[in-house]
DNA sequence: TATGAATGAGACTTCATTCAT
DNA sequence: AATGAATGAAGTCTCATTCAT
């Protein structure tokens, strides 16, 4: 009211910045429609008005908050490629870099968000599907496609071993972003990683016993 | 107003079972905070005041819809406490019966729904996990603690196992309701299931080739 | 559903005051508009539907319960035109009377509530005033009027004496019902009435001292 | 849409007042649960939402309105604990005094408002009964006890005493808000006030006649 | 006569969005 | 660029009233 102290100061170029971070955070643990601009403003540390000079909606918000998340893609594609390197090399290394990344990156979280708004925002569920888990399962496709031809892994549909490869990873995503937090026991997830790694790589070896 | 047709008729026995399945739709279309009452009602064909007669409240009406889906469960236990039976072909079993499940009753978008709402109704995760997902985990990783002790699969912590086992499907049934929708090309469960079967079991066989 | 045990019996004559009963002890309770007819129903036994059949709407019914309450008047204007009778006799014998049918009729009760409503029921504020209030406002202004005449009190506005002389046991009745339910000490109206008799029976005496 | 005349125009400071004020008349002129909202809004020249700027739900509205009214009281204690003024003087002013503030404060519509609502918000019949009713009664209470010692009025219980002297001033006030509207006389409270002082007082004289 | 499921208008409340400052 | 008071549409929930049985 009185003047004198400024009550904010400029920070333009960072601000976009904190306010899709804080607009993550509520959304990851609100759901789109029940989390409210107000909480992210005030988590954001700014007004609620102050976040409709960077975003249009809340919609924006929310699109900027998932796309945000499209991560770099996760050079996982260029270690792929290489050919020079066994497949099962290849493949630990892929995995352990998606252990370190999901430890980082909240991934668990967004991939929650986009499963659960991809009724409502069908566009976003297009684009993780375009730009994060096609390409993904793309690159491990191919790469599982050579080490066919190689007659490093046994035949069979490449995108089928590839979601053998990464269901469980996902699936002990999901299940700390979802159980763990109401109560039930917490999932190690390098270990996760580690273990599925041997049985499903013993599992596409071409000479694996047949148990049947 | 017009004579003729009654404006509503009574069906007091049926209405709760209608409402419930009009809800479910809803719901997994919009997600709880985004489904309107008024669509329920109408999907329901009755009136929005008529569902108050039946539940105290929308999220009343939400608890019902997840814990409908709370499938008896799957008398996959039953299957998986056999010890006559050689732990591949409980597997196959299995696998198959969970095959079918899904088809039948549209268990991926209940899912969806409790991992979608899981920090706005714990509860309800709760509900889900004791009831579905740790019963069943817990069930699978008996049997193959027993299979291990009966040198019918490699040694491991069984836990881990049961999500290389698992963990594809639950990815497959996701893929189903989050990226086909929106484009993605379909993936044809019951292939997959085949498929990764004999992946894993492979992988899980005690004397599987070493790739490494 | 069965057939065999009926779930009502007619009583049709005894109905609607057993309703009025019921609907009484509500209103009184929560006041007009919070007043649910499902609870008045179930008080008096019956169900919500049948009410209609007795009263066209709520408002009929609050009416009725009012105008129930309409005491048969108090035969009180009797004893008041009574000349042969001493002034101060006539009102003790008056007050007196007061005090058991305030006992019996829960008359505090319905003066709340025609106070509280005399807004949205005006009527009923009128009725009341012409059928009770005034009437015996009327009576006993008229006894005043004559008593002075006759020498037997002081001069002064007749009407204004009867203030004088009903004021202080409404307010005794008011504060039964509203603050001794929420712990206020409990008044004894007898006691009230007795030391109120005396004392505005001597201040309306001919010669009382004069304090000033 | 229009240019030229703006929306509405911020006013935090003076607004949580004009909503009470709006508030009370709606509330006196309907009770709590016939008043809404949208009026309260409407008379307050703002949006039903705005109304929630200030007040968290339409009951903390009405306490608000009520609580406002808990006139600071009355500074009545400190007359009457004046011991050096004879009681009849001490009364008079006290009297008189009560009659300016009924006309100035509309305490009258208060005093409605919680005897009708008194089942539904027991906490503010309490309020009034703590603040305002006790305390009168009890400092009125105390000034006629050493009135009695000193020998300046007739021995008896004091707090009857007390009822006998407001009570026609409550009745006054009632038949003020509820039957003048509705077509009775309107009562003249300055003369009402002034008769009965002088009829109390004369009942309550040490030496008063008795009639019987 | 009696029931009680069903209706539908209307109330309170929330919250994304706007706009005067 | 920033604020935050204000809006207003929309949603949940209630309840007097109706009507098929």
């Amino acid at each position: 009211m009185q003047a004198g102290s400024p009550k904010w100061r400029r920070r333009a170029e960072a601000r976009p910045g904190e306010i899709v971070q804080a607009a993550f955070d509520v959304f990851a643990e609100k759901g789109f429609a029940a989390a409210k601009l107000d909480d992210i403003a005030a988590r954001a540390g700014i007004s609620k008005g102050a976040l409709y000079l960077y975003f249009e909606t809340k919609e924006d918000l929310f699109r900027a908050v998932v796309r945000e998340a499209v991560v770099p893609n996760l050079d996982m594609e260029q270690v792929l490629a290489q050919t020079t390197v066994p497949f099962p090399d290849l493949m630990r290394i892929v995995l352990a870099r998606m252990g370190q990344m999901i430890g980082k990156t909240r991934l668990g979280a967004v991939a929650k968000l986009v499963i659960g708004e991809s009724r409502n925002f069908p566009e976003l569920a297009r684009v993780w599907h375009d730009e994060v888990v096609s390409r993904a399962l793309g690159a491990l496709s191919t790469a599982l496609a050579k080490a066919q031809v190689r007659g490093e892994i046994r035949l069979g549909d490449p995108r089928l071993q590839a979601f053998s490869i990464m269901g469980p990873i996902l699936m002990g995503v999901i299940w700390q972003e979802t159980f763990t937090p109401v109560g039930a026991p917490a999932l190690d997830l390098e270990l996760l990683i580690s273990a599925h790694g041997d049985t499903v790589l013993a599992g596409l070896a071409p000479r694996a016993g047949v148990l049947k």
